[in-house]
DNA sequence: CGGTATCCGACCTGATACTG
DNA sequence: CAGTATCAGGTCGGATACCG
């Protein structure tokens, strides 16, 4: 049943119930720099599972940001690539990460800076 | 035990961490336009438990967001207040929720407006 | 009035095994 | 290589009752 479908108040909770997923930030993020194969995806998130991630991706999908390219051949091959729209709340949440590594700053102190010198982008 | 300290590999991380909670978003929300006691924030939020407002304050509190002022006094009272630093995330958020306003008007066409009608503030 | 304690169910995540 | 199925564990939110 649950026709629980109490819709958003704001538009913040729109934008959170798309990125809530545990590792959909983890996953765009590492799309920012490319199209990428699942496999790829995977040795970039070891601790992610097969499912999780397979899980997430079509979450991801379904929502519009990103887009799957299946080549139909054997052995598969299949590529996710931020769209167009996923762009669009890429940028914006650019900002977030911004505040939010300031964030890090404040409460763990140091420590935080370690794995965002790992990467060139921001988000 | 529990050693499952694997701290965030990016900003966005950070951030998501802290609004996460299916409520902390909307509570927000509300304190935007002004500081509030608890009864004040359960009637605005009728189908929020004492007990689960109370947690995601503590958490919000816990981050910095807003601040709990106590009166020592019987019976008790006790307001909650963005902070200063709360501002600044705040702010940020602003065009996330835009975003997430668009989001629902492509994915769910006009019926997203009903509510969104209803508050001046956008966050 | 504001908050804590306890219990429980739903959901999310993860481990493992298997399929095309 | 990519994905599905199944099952188990943890976390989170919610209902209820009680305390200062």
């Amino acid at each position: 049943m649950k026709e629980n479908t109490n819709k958003y108040t704001i538009g913040i909770e729109a934008t959170l119930e798309i990125i809530r997923g545990k590792w959909k930030g983890i996953i765009v993020y590492h799309l920012t720099t490319g199209r990428k194969r699942t496999y790829e995806l995977r040795k970039l998130m070891p601790n992610l599972t097969q499912k999780v991630l397979t899980q997430q991706l079509r979450e991801l999908e379904k929502d519009g940001i990103i887009t799957r390219i299946i080549y139909n051949q054997i052995p598969p091959k299949v590529e996710y690539e931020i769209s167009d729209y996923g762009w669009g709340l890429i940028n914006i949440l650019d900002s977030v990460c911004l505040w939010g590594e300031e964030h890090l700053d404040k409460v763990y102190g140091d420590k935080a800076l370690v794995l965002k010198a790992e990467s060139d982008v921001n988000f």
